[in-house]
DNA sequence: AGCACGCCGACT
DNA sequence: GTCGGCGTGCTC
């Protein structure tokens, strides 16, 4: 029997996946040698009737219990979680108002998170064979992929196997070195290997820093707790500043973790860098990966393999032993914040991590969001600036044009077109921006005057057609397109408003001579998809491209000289106060495409409202401006960054109930704290979207002066909802949220 | 959350 | 007579 040396028995505390605040006590499974038990390891534990991964928090000698059931086995001899990942998951499950239980299974790759992979995977390093180190670089000139494998092992010696996943190499390649006895699989240290700084290993030159680069690069400190906000326009060279951070962090023997947007992580991407850290370790986590390799990348990063960790949201729970500074790219971005489970904000985490670690910390953006700004602004950020666009571009000309009462052409004004054809003409690439993904939001009746709503969500259908479909884009409902009105049987449907597929139609049709290439989720399923659609853009022929927000992101397509925004108008009117942040992020990142190469760029602007005072502050004066008036607006109003807001959210089949829910929910938050001036109430208020696949959602808004008033009084709200005997309607708080969708 | 246990309607 | 609906109780 286990004991903790005092004869007593040893008694292991564990984070169990549900969502039940508190921890639970086992005893060790039979047989287990209680010098081996280490918290951060996880276990097979029976819970309630079924079998579930929990994680050990801490080894006591008594429990309150007085029937404890021994854990079923120990899955991990070495910890997954240090002390101070697990020390910052503690603080994220108290900020976040979850179990710490759910914090280790949002923190765990899925192949992990179902108990699997034990750390007996012995293989660690693919290098080669005495036979393999004999081989020139021109050998196996007949198996290309084989042979850039050979000259990448010859050249920057032993690789782990994440980082052959971040570089490419396939399975297959790897397999045919072995069957070869060219390489094989060691199970060598975990330091990283040796740098063969004497073969060629050297990497690309590094673009020279201009005078501004250098400065942000001073400011930045080595080795202490800082956050810096890089403002940086487009084009501005943030990169090379990340790049050159991650250098110096290695340089010292440290890891790099720079996170990255949902979609901003392509293969090609992903190349640059490697490329310019060769005999690095680079793993990478993303959603494109198997649940295998994404778990061995991980695990590498664990166990000290990698020195470079990039990843998205989630990436931020790696367990880095060795972290040097943390780099969040693009860190307006919304992917940073999770929607559903646990909501935390990765950004945020960040700047937790960083100062855990002692460590500096960048956020880098275009459009920063309103609460960094304003942290940069007060003095809490140090605020570094990248004004000017690097080589020779500069900034594009943006022209507003009216379209209300204008003659359009499948919601394009003439001149915009005109413009268009223009710019193909002269051998150059436009670019057209619509945030609607399908042909039309949705299909009306002449006659009756009938929509197609989704009878799940208060949302309508979108009419795809080349899929002959309506289909709600929040739930899974779809539908055959119908020809005629399902209630009074009219055959004169009209489809409303734009989408891609319909803007597509009449591109291809107006510019036949040139390729269109529509970029949204139903053309482009996966990153490689994306990067070969991009192909032709890339190499520079004229061409059409059309799309939703994925074209806003990152992509360098030095050939775009015209930038056509379809709707500027959407996000101005909208009842979530977050909205016109988020339409002027996105209006910037779009017009920032034109003209990124030597070539002059021009925007064209459609709105129905062209003197909008905040769209004439963006377009005239730039996000900066625009972002520093949304900030005073803010305080008028009293709303985030300048107040701390959380949701109560509920949602259920019944309305009634979860209004009922939220209401008990507002007299409980009232008699623990009565409003004030620094602690406000709204609600229970439908969420912008009511319905949502048949579920009516509702929500409470807490708005506080002080953070920590506000983490106190939701934790005693957890308490008491935690009681909550209603089966059907589901609770959630939601600490700095994001959406009021 | 999910799985057991428990009490009331249409089937071999 | 049972199979099975989902209400509620509990999970170390």
């Amino acid at each position: 029997m286990a004991t903790d040396g005092g004869g007593k028995p040893a008694i292991l505390r564990l984070a169990v996946p549900v969502p039940l605040r508190r921890l639970f006590d086992y005893l060790p499974p039979q047989g287990s040698d209680s010098a081996q038990l280490l918290p951060g390891q996880r276990f097979w534990v029976p819970f309630g009737g079924r079998k579930l991964v929990a994680v050990l928090e801490d080894i006591v000698s008594e429990s309150p219990l007085a029937e404890l059931k021994p854990a079923l086995e120990q899955i991990d001899v070495t910890p997954l979680f240090d002390r101070q990942s697990r020390a910052f998951l503690h603080w994220a499950a108290d900020y976040y108002q979850a179990p710490v239980g759910e914090l280790y299974a949002a923190a765990l790759p899925a192949a992990l998170r179902k108990g699997k992979l034990a750390d007996h995977w012995a293989e660690q390093w693919l290098e080669l064979t005495t036979e393999g180190k004999g081989l020139p670089e021109s050998a196996l000139a007949r198996a290309p992929k084989q042979q850039a494998l050979l000259q990448l092992l010859l050249r920057d010696g032993r690789q782990s196997r994440p980082h052959l996943k971040t570089l490419g190499h396939s399975a297959t390649a790897i397999r045919a070195l072995l069957d070869r006895s060219l390489a094989q699989w060691t199970a060598g240290p975990t330091a990283p290997p040796p740098l063969s700084t004497d073969k060629g290993a050297a990497g690309a030159a590094p673009p020279r820093l201009n005078e501004e680069q250098r400065q942000v690069l001073d400011a930045i400190p080595a080795d202490r707790f800082t956050v810096s906000l890089l403002e940086g326009t487009t084009g501005s060279g943030k990169t090379e500043v990340y790049l050159r951070l991650m250098e110096r962090v290695l340089a010292d023997g440290r890891q790099a973790l720079l996170l990255v947007p949902e979609i901003g992580l392509t293969p090609q991407t992903l190349r640059r860098i490697a490329a310019r850290f060769p005999g690095r370790s680079i793993a990478a986590l993303h959603s494109g990966l198997a649940e295998g390799e994404r778990a061995r990348a991980w695990l590498s990063a664990a166990a000290d393999q990698a020195d470079i960790v990039i990843g998205t949201r989630s990436a931020i729970f790696t367990p880095l032993h060795k972290l040097g500074t943390v780099i969040v790219d693009e860190e307006h971005d919304g992917s940073f914040k999770q929607q559903d489970g646990v909501r935390y904000s990765a950004r945020d985490l960040a700047v937790v991590l960083g100062r855990n670690a002692g460590v500096p910390v960048l956020l880098g953006s275009a459009t920063p969001s309103l609460e960094s700004l304003h942290n940069a602004l007060n003095g809490r950020y140090q605020h570094l600036r990248l004004r000017h666009r690097a080589g020779d571009a500069r900034p594009p000309q943006i022209h507003i044009v009216p379209t209300l009462g204008q003659q359009l052409e499948e919601g394009f004004a003439p001149q915009v077109l005109r413009h268009v054809g223009e710019t193909l003409a002269r051998g150059e690439q436009a670019l057209v921006f619509i945030n609607r993904r399908g042909f039309a939001p949705t299909l009306a009746c002449d006659d009756c005057g009938w929509l197609a709503d989704c009878p799940h969500c208060s949302s309508k259908l979108t009419l795809h057609r080349r899929q002959r479909q309506l289909r709600c884009h929040h739930c899974d409902y779809r539908r055959p397109l119908v020809d005629s009105c399902p209630q009074c049987h009219s055959r004169s449907l009209s489809a409303l408003g734009a989408g891609t597929e319909r803007s597509e139609a009449l591109l291809t049709h107006r510019f036949a001579s040139y390729p269109v290439i529509r970029v949204d989720r139903d053309t482009t399923a996966s990153k490689q998809a994306l990067d070969k659609l991009l192909a032709p853009a890339r190499a520079g022929e004229p061409c059409l491209l059309l799309g939703t927000q994925m074209l806003a992101k990152g992509h360098h397509l030095p050939r775009v000289t015209l930038v056509v925004i379809q709707d500027a108008d959407g996000g101005l009117f909208s009842a979530d106060f977050r909205a016109p942040e988020r339409t002027g992020q996105l209006l910037e990142q779009v017009a920032g495409r034109a003209g990124r190469g030597e070539l002059a760029g021009r925007v064209l602007v459609q709105s129905r409202y062209p003197e909008h005072p905040l769209l004439q502050l963006l377009l005239e004066k730039g996000y900066g401006a625009f972002a520093r008036q949304l900030l005073r607006d803010r305080a008028v109003a009293q709303l985030p960054p300048l107040r701390a807001m959380a949701l109560v959210r509920a949602e259920c089949e019944e309305a009634k109930w979860a209004e009922e829910f939220l209401g008990e929910a507002r007299r409980q938050l009232e008699a623990l704290a009565p409003p004030s001036p620094q602690l406000q109430y709204l609600g229970p208020v439908p969420a912008l979207l009511e319905r949502k696949s048949g579920r009516f959602r509702f929500y409470v808004q807490i708005t506080a002066e002080k953070r920590g008033a506000l983490q106190a009084l939701l934790a005693r709200l957890c308490q008491w909802a935690e009681g909550n005997r209603n089966r059907r309607l589901r609770w959630a708080v939601d600490m700095d949220a994001q959406e009021l969708s």
